[in-house]
RNA sequence: GCGCCUCUAGCUCAAUGGCAGAGCAACGGACUCUUAAUCCGCAGGUUCUGGGUUCGAAUCCCAGGGGGCGCACCA
């Protein structure tokens, strides 16, 4: 039986008190009694007196201990880093400048049993940092860092949003039909039904749902699943912001976007001029706002559209070292040139306006441009940041994009991984009103405003390969095992 | 999935074909104002794994595993 206290009782955290107390001078002493709770980051015995670094969750503040004051000092004087301590004393400034508790009495809370890293230099090693986060986050004050961004990113949107009377919903993660994306999703299976159910590779055909159903502006912070390599970009599980908004069109998802990234940069990093990589980024808006097909005329020198022969469109994919497949149209070969030769040059923020709609099946045509759909990409710091449309609402036409999308997969076409929906069909022919919807990639948004390289830096616990030589290595899951799967 | 790089003490790193080392942590000791405290002492190894070449392998070769980066897929 552990004979650790079930509580403490504290009064203090270590940043509150540093503000409190920024004024105390050099050898002074409060009166005050406090009690700090923490973890021990470093400890100097010196005979008979010992400093200590107690760090909590809020900052860091010095314990004072000394034989002639400190119950069980022998004891104290022998902590390991990282022991969590609950301590109680006065509010000292010793007389070398540093705020501290001058200990009289404390606790220990729990024995660190397995040994700290190099107190200096912390743990670098990736794979440790990833697969044991409870190490990284105690030995790296940067991870605290972006953790801490993390949770304060999401918390600010979902004020933002419902400022502007958007709802938060909930919408299922388990699938019989996955959609919403381009994406191959995960299969598992459902025991008593008795049938393969898909991890969600998006919210969207749900939201929009939801918006027939009345509410008129929702969003979802939403997990999604897709099956597909990992990258310093890509996680299998990802988080992303979807919301749809009744009666609005993609221009004013264009604003929302400006208005949401910039006030979060305003609001977390206290500027809309950030870098990113070293290289600066100026989010204030309002953004650029360029065609796709304009952008590639831009960085190729030769004009191109959605009207230009299919033939010429492979002459010029072929000229830039784009493969191509014979049974693209123009509207596939655009985005593959502009996907191969503009995107990755773009820094932005810019808008990537007016996709083809050949590769948007749930866009809605463009007001103006035939064969083009109400649909942008927001680029920043040369990457999509997410992706927005004025949303498709007709029935039929969305039944005709459906089947486009099906029968390109039953030709063999690998990346048209839409199937028909009939219950989505059923549900836009009750009526979806004009409404454009928005995902954001929260782990990007977050590695934006952050600074950071790699998504596995805003994650937790990312995906890795299992580590060998610890229980799960190699164990099946219990019940069935593997089933036989048709072939899909 | 493919290519390149990488893996040495608990941590951070040396040792480039010739006795596996240092700093920090741990452990024992000294020290009444420290700030990565300092000082003395002690201990610590399947050099990722398995094969091979060699008188001799951390080092060279082959295979496998983990990780990083890039490509592909994708957001």
């Amino acid at each position: 039986m552990s004979d650790v206290p079930y509580r403490f009782d504290r009064t203090d955290e270590a940043a509150s008190l540093q503000t409190r107390f920024a004024e105390l001078g050099a050898g002074e002493e409060t009166g005050l009694s406090t009690s700090v709770a923490g973890r021990l980051m470093l400890s100097r015995p010196q005979g008979k007196l010992t400093f200590a670094e107690l760090r909590d969750s809020s900052g860091a503040i010095q314990l004072f201990a000394g034989s002639a004051f400190t119950a069980r000092y022998d004891e104290f004087s022998r902590l390991s880093l990282g022991d969590w301590v609950g301590a109680t004393g006065e509010v000292v400034r010793t007389r070398r400048g540093e705020l501290s508790v001058k200990l009289r009495e404390w606790v220990l809370l729990a024995k660190a049993r397995r040994g700290f890293g190099d107190k200096w230099r912390g743990i670098t090693d990736p794979d440790v940092r990833y697969r044991q986060r409870y190490v990284d986050l105690w030995a790296n004050e940067p991870s605290r860092r972006v953790f801490a961004l993390r949770s304060r990113t999401v918390s600010r949107i979902r004020a933002i949003l419902e400022l502007r009377g958007f709802v938060e919903v909930e919408t299922p993660v388990l699938q019989l039909v996955p959609g919403g994306a381009d994406a191959r999703p995960f299969v598992t299976h459902h025991n008593t039904l008795d049938m393969d159910l898909y991890l969600r590779i998006a919210p969207e055909l749900y939201l929009k749902r939801l918006v027939v159903g009345g509410m008129e502006r929702v969003f979802e912070m939403a997990r999604v699943f897709r099956n597909e390599g990992l990258s310093r970009r890509h996680n299998p599980e990802f988080t992303m912001l979807e919301l749809y908004q009744a009666y609005a069109d993609y221009n004013d998802m264009m604003v929302l976007v400006e208005e949401l990234v910039s006030s979060l940069a305003r609001e977390l990093r206290g500027t809309t001029s950030l870098t990113y990589g070293g290289r600066p980024l100026d989010l204030s808006p309002p953004w650029r706002r360029a065609s796709l097909s304009e952008l590639v005329e831009e960085h190729i020198g030769v004009a191109v559209d959605i009207d230009t022969p299919v033939p010429q469109l492979a002459a010029i994919a072929a000229d830039h070292g784009v493969p191509v497949s014979a049974s693209w149209g123009a509207g596939k070969l655009l985005l593959e040139i502009y996907e191969k030769t503009t995107e990755a040059e773009l820094w932005g923020p810019v808008f990537v306006c007016d996709y083809p709609k050949e590769v948007s099946p749930l866009a809605r045509d463009h007001r103006s441009r035939p064969g083009l759909v109400e649909r942008f990409e927001p680029i920043v710091a040369g990457r999509e940041l997410g992706n927005a449309f004025s949303e498709l609402v007709d029935a039929d036409e969305q039944r005709a994009r459906f089947e486009e999308q099906a029968a390109r997969r039953a030709a063999g076409d690998t990346e048209a991984t839409m199937v028909v929906d009939e219950d989505y069909l059923r549900a836009l022919e009750y009526g979806l009103p004009p409404a454009a919807g928005l995902g954001i990639g929260i782990d990007r948004l977050v590695m934006l405003l952050g600074d950071v390289a790699n998504i596995r830096d805003v994650i937790a616990f990312p995906t890795l390969r299992p580590e060998s030589g610890l229980p799960g290595d190699g164990a099946q899951p219990g019940g069935a095992g593997e089933a036989e799967q048709p072939d899909r």
